[in-house]
DNA sequence: TGTATTTCTTAATATAGATTAACAAATAAG
DNA sequence: CTTATTTGTTAATCTATATTAAGAAATACA
């Protein structure tokens, strides 16, 4: 019985608080993927097939409650899972996949000012709770080109 | 019967040939997301879910043979799947979605020399079947820019 | 409380990559 | 073939963002 293509997926549902799931580069710098306020879900996953994409991590910003909502589908051992459950897993994944879609078509099309714009509507009222320094980390620059962009805006 | 969150995903595997899959942004600049030589897999997937982060677009870069693997899996009214494909499909989409966090992350952190690195080590031997400007295309930077690392590197 | 540490702002300078342009090379089309 | 179109190269200039630095504001800490 071998173990090939196990895989281990983890979904929370993040009922109160904030969390924040991100990676650390080669050169030690941290580039956050998403934040999960209420009402989200975070995955954390973690994929034997290829050389690993770096490690994700996931930690809380603010005290956080969450709720387990689906475990280790792909698990080879314990096997069975229903078809809703299966559904509502896979629409997880295609989700994250538009997410990821989007947020890669963004860095590539757009400028820092419009990925903070667009970030304002993906996450609205969360700038009040986080350091702006995790915002520009999701955005992919400097907290101080982020601390300028923020000045130009207020005009 | 409800029709929501219904969701149609296709996925393709590449006998021969070599496929491309790409948005076009606001500005009508293409970017492309994959290319798809033998034995990759393609998914043409349509999310309607959230408001459409996008339409890609597939098209073939050269003659292309493909086989149609799975189809239509969360499609509300054909509902039998067997668990092995179902797994298969999964594992596509985790992989799917590996591969895409790892652009953001190339993206986020590396210059356009290092990503172009990454972009031969993923796709060895493509430049050869590709026009040079979708490789600038899928690194997200211009062809002439493109241009100028090829020439620094030759040294 | 006051002091230390972290975060944010502002400004000067540096740099990667965009833009523009002109030309060369390759490919397509008549 | 000959010409037209697309693709790739090179170089000059421009611009967004990084880097560095120093001070201000906020937060944590003793």
């Amino acid at each position: 019985m071998q173990k090939q293509g196990d895989l281990k997926i983890k979904s929370y549902y993040v009922k109160k608080g904030l969390l924040r799931s991100y990676t650390i580069d080669d050169k030690g710098k941290e580039h956050i993927f998403i934040f999960a306020p209420e009402g989200w879900i975070v995955s954390d996953m973690e994929s034997q097939t290829k050389g690993s994409p770096a490690q994700l991590f996931i930690d809380a910003l603010e005290d956080t409650e969450l709720e387990v909502i689906e475990k280790n589908i792909l698990d080879q051992t314990s096997s069975f899972t229903s078809t809703e459950q299966t559904k509502a897993h896979t629409l997880n994944l295609v989700n994250r996949i538009s997410t990821l879609q989007k947020r890669v078509l963004l860095l590539m099309s757009a400028s820092a000012k419009e990925r903070y714009k667009d970030f304002l509507i993906t996450y609205p009222n969360i700038i009040q709770r986080v350091p702006q320094k995790m915002v520009a980390s999701y955005l992919g620059i400097t907290p101080e080109a982020l601390s300028k962009i923020r000045g130009e805006m207020l005009k």
